[in-house]
DNA sequence: AAATTCAACAACCGCGGGGGG
DNA sequence: TCCCCCCGCGGTTGTTGAATT
């Protein structure tokens, strides 16, 4: 697929800080003509500018819905959530903070809260580097930290526990009974464990996600855990990033040092078996009625006004 | 007071997806 | 189906002001 040079590359453009002037004539051609077409843009409006550079200014510092202040601690810890969830999706994070760009969050996440994050590693480590030589079997760095943290290039790789969101529906899902967890099974894991073709409950399906392709997997001895392969769309993303993240306590570092899991997602007050894990790349959860209410918009406070303007 | 280091953030750059011809 | 182009994204770099030595 060929691509068209930068239009960096050109010759008499402005590059660099932008003036005051630019500023206006910019704004000024997006108010009356709306955005798009960034590649004529500058031509149109009179800007020694590319596009791409255009396009950059507008939406990450001169739109008027930009919210200018520093980042708050609601904010900063809804990033963090977002960021475990989702991995370096800045857009996709940009999306559920009003006001704020991608731009804005991903130099935030680099000179603060990735700090934090590998200060408190450094913490840990040294703690435990101290304490437990005789321990290292038992004790392991919390997961969900060591990926935060450092080489952002790897936030992504490996046993990630961001979710993926290119997918558009359920392609595999997999359970097995938990032989150190049998307390934890419920009647619909029975079932599910038992048959050869699995049926979700209708409080879980939501479309696009296709539940009726859930598959047993046959030799699935290895896994200790109802596994489900999902692809998503934005739709389904969008729900899901409606959820109630103030409920999840996945990734709180718990100290659980009989597992290397992502740990609990979500805890029904109800239910003590609900489990949503996320860990490489697919969601585990031992009882997907769990997520019906998660799905559910009804826990939609992230997009309830109220709840954003806490966040002011 | 000058030099150096650090932090914050604006801007650049290259890549890839997706639409349209 | 292929190709071209536009656009958006994420990583990286550059710039500037503050803090420190």
């Amino acid at each position: 697929m060929g691509r068209s040079p930068c239009c960096s590359k050109a010759e008499g453009l402005n590059r660099g800080a932008w003036t005051a002037m630019e500023d206006k004539i910019l704004t000024d051609y997006i108010k009356s003509h709306g955005e798009g077409k960034w590649r004529n843009l500058p031509k149109r409006a009179g800007l020694k500018r590319c596009g791409k550079s255009c396009r950059l200014r507008w939406l990450n510092y001169l739109r008027p819905d930009i919210k200018r202040g520093n980042i708050t601690r609601d904010e900063e810890e809804l990033i963090i959530r977002l960021h475990k969830l989702l991995g370096n999706r800045w857009s996709l994070i940009a999306g559920r903070l009003p006001g704020r760009t991608d731009n804005e969050i991903k130099n935030y996440w680099n000179t603060n809260i990735g700090k934090k994050i590998q200060a408190q590693l450094n913490h840990n480590s040294k703690r435990s580097n101290a304490s437990n030589h005789n321990h290292q079997a038992q004790e392991k760095p919390n997961p969900i930290m060591e990926r935060s943290a450092g080489d952002p290039h790897q936030a992504n790789k490996g046993s990630s526990c961001v979710v993926r969101t290119k997918a558009t529906k359920c392609t595999k899902a997999v359970n097995v009974i938990a032989s150190e967890r049998p307390q934890q099974l419920n009647p619909r894991d029975q079932i599910i464990d038992s048959k050869p073709v699995v049926e979700v409950g209708s409080s879980l399906v939501h479309d696009p996600v296709d539940f009726s392709k859930f598959m047993l997997e046959e030799n699935n001895n290895q896994s200790n855990n109802f596994m489900m392969d999902f692809e998503m769309d934005e739709n389904f993303l969008s729900d899901f990033l409606n959820m109630d993240f103030s409920q999840l306590s996945c990734f709180e570092d718990r100290g659980d040092s009989s597992t290397n899991r992502c740990d609990k997602a979500h805890s029904s007050p109800n239910s003590d078996q609900t489990l949503l894990l996320v860990s490489g790349d697919t969601l585990h959860g031992s009882n997907f009625q769990s997520m019906g209410p998660l799905i559910d918009s009804e826990l939609d406070w992230l997009c309830d006004k109220e709840n954003l303007n806490n966040l002011v």
